[in-house]
DNA sequence: CATAACCTTTCAGTTAAGTTTAAGGTCAAG
DNA sequence: CTTGACCTTAAACTTAACTGAAAGGTTATG
């Protein structure tokens, strides 16, 4: 099988594939005469391996510390480990994402339950100061001196030339 | 305050200051006669936000699109609706975090549940099975041939140059 | 006056996971 | 024999959010 051939049956691009052999996820296969590579069928096998790990969250350097040399033998001690570690990976990122979802929500009761009598910036003062978790004063609101935020075009990092 | 005052209040460092200048996260401020920045001491409190912004899984982008001309003066309705997005995003992200952690926990399960009258490599064939939601036929795993995993070196992508 | 601690700008480098482009070789059809 | 599809490599480019270095100006201190 031709590259292509493997690309189309694996959903992926051609460079993509290339790019897991220069990345030492897959082995250099055998080339024919003219510099082709040629791929058994068991490659489409590999690159689903590939893609469904990946959306399991493992990054590519996992995945290829994972990878056995034989899809036959796995290191199973290893691979037990990893994935523990990566279920304990996700619950402490549920954690955090309980936490971010829960302070959201509060921040929108708190902006929403503004008192009618107090004018815009007594308000923005009140839910900053839950915000950042202390008191603000109030010339800092008030002054005509903070122009502290713009609105400026971004720059954008070199031209990595 | 200078910017060295400035970093050390917020507890950022210089240049990652100037770089959210640049990006237009903070207007650009008054410099006195030799050039020097001079902030005001509220920067110290939209730098605060900025950061506690990040940590509730805003980009520097949406923050930017949502700091206000003055601190006293945000748009409601815009900032309502990002942070309801925001939640939303989240909520996404957590269904699919117990997916793949339901996933990984069905994966050890099933690794670990090797029936005892069946070799490693027929094992393998019977997880692989399972992960990739379809038939695996013996020769694929037989094989000697099955010689796509490679342990070689990371190419790095250039050297930037 | 030396020197250390500040400050300035600009540009390059970092990580991850690729994509894109340039420049060219090969192969099958008409 | 040319056209188009397919393959090859190397190297640059992308995004996000910075960091670090180079090269130089300023200011405070002894």
């Amino acid at each position: 099988m031709n590259i292509g051939e493997l690309a189309k049956r694996a959903g992926l691009t051609h460079s993509r594939i290339r790019f897991y052999e220069s990345a030492g996820l897959l082995k250099t296969v055998e080339r024919r005469p003219n510099g082709y590579r040629t791929y058994p069928p068991e490659a489409v096998l590999v690159l689903e391996l590939i893609t469904t790990a990946q959306k399991a969250g493992f990054s590519l350097d996992e995945i290829r510390t994972l990878l056995p040399p034989d899809l036959g033998q796995w290191d199973h001690g290893a691979l037990i480990e990893t994935l523990r570690r990566k279920v304990a990976d996700i619950e402490a990122l549920q954690m955090r994402l309980k936490q971010s979802k829960a302070q959201l929500v509060a921040l929108i009761k708190d902006i929403e339950a503004k008192p009618d009598d107090i004018d815009c910036a007594a308000n923005a003062r009140r839910v900053l100061s839950h915000i950042l978790g202390k008191e603000i004063e109030k010339p800092t609101m008030a002054a005509g001196d903070v122009k502290l935020l713009g609105r400026a075009s971004r720059r954008r990092t070199g031209s990595a030339g």
